[in-house]
DNA sequence: CAGTAGAAGTAAAACGTTTTACTGGAAGGA
DNA sequence: TCCTTCCAGTAAAACGTTTTACTTCTACTG
């Protein structure tokens, strides 16, 4: 590797006056001097080592963005808007994919936070025993933010939430306002707040029309289309009748769609599906399934302008902000008057 | 924050025995000093600079894999093989999304390369005038290594390769065989070599079974979902017939699904469709769409096990690998004689 | 008792930059 | 002529580690 000693000495200057060159801070060096730096530098191929560099400055202008499920076209739209900001602000996204898997989303935070990126963007996966970890950064003065996990234990992370509750309460209003009443609902995994505040929603909506909760109509699922398909058959294979089901994410929507079409289920005729974010998938179903769209990207920008702004040391304008959630419709419910119901 | 040398004096010891006794080194440090050391480190939160450590190392153990897409699954599988083969080896993955702009590929490339990680993988996209940077790279002896991109110029340069050619051939045989003529197809981007080659492909197998090659069914597209249907619904349009059509990539071929759907067809009954990845995707339609299996995970584990060998100095066993494809019939194409042609 | 080996540790160089505080000389002004 | 200012540039410290080569001490061997 070529170092700047090496142009330095090739071109009869200091080290200092390189520097000074390359890094436009050479108000006080002649054209001619300039010049000749930059040629060398082409003829050499000389390529700074941002390493030596960050240590100095302190910086290295990179940042990452931890999503457990790269393939959930949610997330894709998180990493298009983080990434955006990034670059136009002269950083670079650093995606880290953990799927799902705790112990890989812990040691990627392990790891980056050793300096290697100037803060990180931690999307959902809630594992309180490692929260130690986050309240060390915190003591630390780490910059990070949060995308849609929340703890209580750490209430003074800057995030960017989803009005979950809200959203989850009014597509279970919908459900209801056709007539449901047994209405199956797949959970996200449970380790996540989110997959929380869209049962509690669900159930709140419940309680608030008066109708029972049933434990039975509840299943844990994964938040990805192997899970809602299977959680979906076996609801169907237990014949405990429902006439509408809530998947808390499209991606297990299109599982449950997938079950029920499997079953010989007229959709939304015989069964009322709803799934929740709103994503832009290719799949070619009809009808498509009515969800609530969060704004991800929206989301995304918000999250990295605030940590942009941890990292320039500048306290954020907003540093916790929600965002409302809006009904798409999009066919895939019908009122309960026309459900010929299944056996 | 809090460094290695504030360890050092509040135990009481050198610097060199606390990084010994860190980096597990400390064959000759006694028990009790390992033990102080730990309880300080512990105490005082202390995370060690991974930028120092790399500047005398000249490693960081992280690597970057460039995707033009990262919500084509295809590269989320590919992003899973390295990431998986990275962790196995101690390595940490970075992900870098470039939208498929080549300014951004190229920025990623530029900045990465100084050292910020070990070595990287680049996927498709190619980009002739940038090509000088890999030439660059080449003679520097940085480590990288291509995964379904290929350029007559960069030769040396190892990676890991579709049989796109064979791939696209056969599935093309397979749509004349049903007694197709007039097949249309939608090429990838043609910056990218495995556009160029499944095109190839396709008029290789038209031109050995002597049917003409209609430059009117030939269409670009872009690998994405809009993309294929675009295109599919301008040739529709056009009216110019056609009983089957051939997309790059499955995504485009989703994409083609819905505008012939649109255009109120019959698949396959009216239309055979066949794509090209075989990529797992929710999208639940019927019947889900032939295709030619690539081995993404698989050649990611392979590129990225080159990678590390090239990392560690080794010349890998193979640096230049062709992976075979599979056919898969799902069920979207249909003998010619059934075709009710659509006006 | 001299010599040696091992145990436990250390000082200092090195990694490749940026940055701070300085220097030598030329030009301009009084 | 002397003083000041500006121009063009430099030396050296600093960043936080790892690593090489060394030191000191103790215990053991013959």
């Amino acid at each position: 590797m070529v170092t700047i000693k090496e142009i330095a000495e090739k071109c009869g200057v200091s080290i200092t006056t390189v520097s000074r060159v390359l890094n436009n801070k050479g108000d006080s060096i002649s054209d001619q001097t300039k010049e000749r730096i930059f040629r060398v530098v082409e003829e050499l191929n000389y390529v700074p080592n941002a390493v030596a560099r960050s240590m100095v400055t302190k910086r290295t202008n990179n940042i990452a963005l931890i999503v457990p499920d790269i393939s959930n076209p949610f997330f894709a739209d998180i990493a298009k808007g983080a990434e955006k900001t990034c670059v136009t602000n002269g950083f670079h996204l650093f995606l880290c994919n953990t799927d799902m898997d705790k112990e890989v989303e812990n040691e990627y935070i392990r790891v980056l936070r050793k300096r290697l990126v100037d803060g990180m963007i931690i999307t959902t996966q809630n594992n309180e025993e490692y929260d130690v970890i986050f309240e060390e950064m915190l003591d630390s003065n780490y910059p990070f933010v949060f995308i849609e996990r929340y703890s209580d234990k750490l209430k003074n992370v800057p995030g960017v939430f989803a009005s979950n509750i809200e959203g989850a309460y009014s597509i279970t209003k919908h459900l209801i306002e056709l007539g449901h009443k047994d209405i199956a609902f797949l959970t996200g995994p449970l380790v996540t707040s989110n997959a929380h505040y869209r049962l509690e929603g669900y159930r709140k909506a419940l309680t608030d029309y008066k109708l029972p909760i049933n434990p039975e109509l509840i299943r844990n699922g994964n938040y990805k289309v192997d899970g809602g398909y299977k959680e979906t058959k076996a609801l169907l294979r237990k014949k405990i009748p429902f006439t509408a089901l809530f998947a808390s994410n499209d991606l297990m929507a299109f599982g449950a769609y997938q079950a029920a079409k499997e079953f010989g289920l007229q959709i939304p005729e015989q069964l009322s599906i709803v799934g929740f974010d709103n994503i832009n998938m290719p799949g070619v179903i009809e009808p498509q399934i009515t969800t609530m769209d969060i704004p991800a990207y929206d989301m995304a920008v918000k999250a990295t302008t605030i940590l942009l702004d941890l990292i320039e040391g500048q306290t954020p304008k907003e540093s916790k902000v929600y965002y409302p959630l809006q009904f798409i419709n999009k066919g895939s419910t019908a009122p309960i008057t026309e459900v010929k119901r299944f056996a």
